[in-house]
DNA sequence: AAAATATGTTCGAGTCACCTGATATAGAAC
DNA sequence: GTTCTATATCAGGTGACTCGAACATATTTT
């Protein structure tokens, strides 16, 4: 199998993660996540579904084959493993990772990509708290919630805060809201309301509180803390 | 100005290095260059001259404007930054980090570029002790002569080794000739044959003497230590 | 069930950024 | 001035997309 081009590589990630939303991938949500025209995008599919890459039932959308999951999985992993090592080596912040890494992950030869594995300790969960595929395509187990839907008082632990909008990602991280940190949900307003959060701060010092929207509170999810 | 494509990126890098040779930048030693036909290269050198990245006299060949060296030169100081880059911080082999920074030159953004420099300590050699252009193309001032010609029991630092002969590479390196080496020409045969090295090796180890054949000894090149 | 709306597909076409073989021509060498 | 070689032009092709417009299919509303 050719080494798919770059945009093969964007169809799949976009299809792999509307999966993982549950949402169908269909042509027009595909569309609108890439930024192209329902016509470009069914025919794409076609190609796609030639490739063995997806199963395509017209006016039904796509679902990943076990190769095209593969090959999304490959993808994501190099993305992923280049945010965490832009990150931790190179003192890119946070919010600046993604766009980095989204140039990077289609040139990044697989020895490369063991080298910053390796390098990285081999890593499950990169800085937004997503998970890392392995080189053989597992996904570390994971069992998350919405944090609006965390059961109050128990400490539960942020594990994924969506990449896509710097804006929100820099609010919530300066609530100390970033991944691995400890959130405990003290109450919830009626109608939508706001989540109130009692947030761990580092070390002996007294958590801090605070109320976040529905909205926030119901996309970045989180795994009952361990302990 | 667009961001130029890696097929120009890379006619950019083979005139440049043409020129450096003092050899003239014609249309069949770049192609040749570039593993191309001539009819090709004649059409990407109009396209460059439209541009302004190259003066071009029909049946004469080009060189680089002012404009077309600054970009030549950014690609190089990419490319290099990545070879040392890799070298140095991922421990990639020195002979693989050629090919390595082929794929990466033509996606690094200049915030990374910048990053990379700065976490290496602006350097002004890379591996194959070729010089870094600055970010505003400006070359570390070098005096090279050729190791062959270098002259008798004068310690010489080793500069420049061709990074396009893996095998030749590791030969050298085996030698303990790599750049920043020390080596002395303690001798020469006649008739274009093999010169004596007498090569430092490591703290306080008494230096290893080796005869090289004079074809290799002319590619690569040395200045006078400094010291 | 028909009409209205939303979604998706086909078609024809275009673009971009290259590359090539065949043939013609300029410049240099004899 | 002829010959040789390097170079240019021409016409054409390819891969890998992308798009608008028209048509087809699904879904929802009445």
């Amino acid at each position: 199998m050719v080494t798919p081009t770059p945009a093969v590589e964007d169809y799949l990630k976009a299809i792999y993660r509307l999966q993982q939303d549950g949402s169908a991938a269909t042509t027009n949500a595909i569309a609108e996540r890439l930024g192209l025209r329902a016509a470009s995008v069914t025919s794409m599919l076609q190609q796609l579904a030639e490739q063995g890459l997806v199963n395509y039932t017209p006016y039904r959308g796509v679902f990943l084959t076990e190769t095209g999951t593969l090959a999304a999985l490959r993808v994501i992993r190099r993305h992923r493993l280049i945010e965490l090592y832009l990150h931790k080596h190179l003192g890119v912040p946070w919010e600046r990772v993604h766009d980095e890494a989204e140039r990077l992950e289609h040139v990044l030869s697989p020895y490369l990509e063991e080298k910053i594995a390796v390098k990285l300790g081999n890593p499950s969960f990169d800085p937004h708290g997503d998970p890392i595929p392995s080189s053989t395509g597992e996904l570390p187990a994971q069992d998350l919630i919405p944090l609006y839907e965390a059961p109050l008082n128990v400490p539960a632990t942020v594990r994924h805060i969506p990449d896509d909008n710097p804006e929100m990602l820099r609010y919530v991280a300066s609530l100390g809201i970033i991944p691995g940190a400890v959130v405990n949900v003290t109450g919830r307003e009626p109608f939508d309301g706001p989540a109130y959060l009692s947030i761990a701060s580092s070390e002996g010092e007294p958590p801090t509180n605070h109320a976040v929207g529905a909205g926030i509170a119901r996309t970045i999810y989180v795994t009952r803390s361990a302990i």
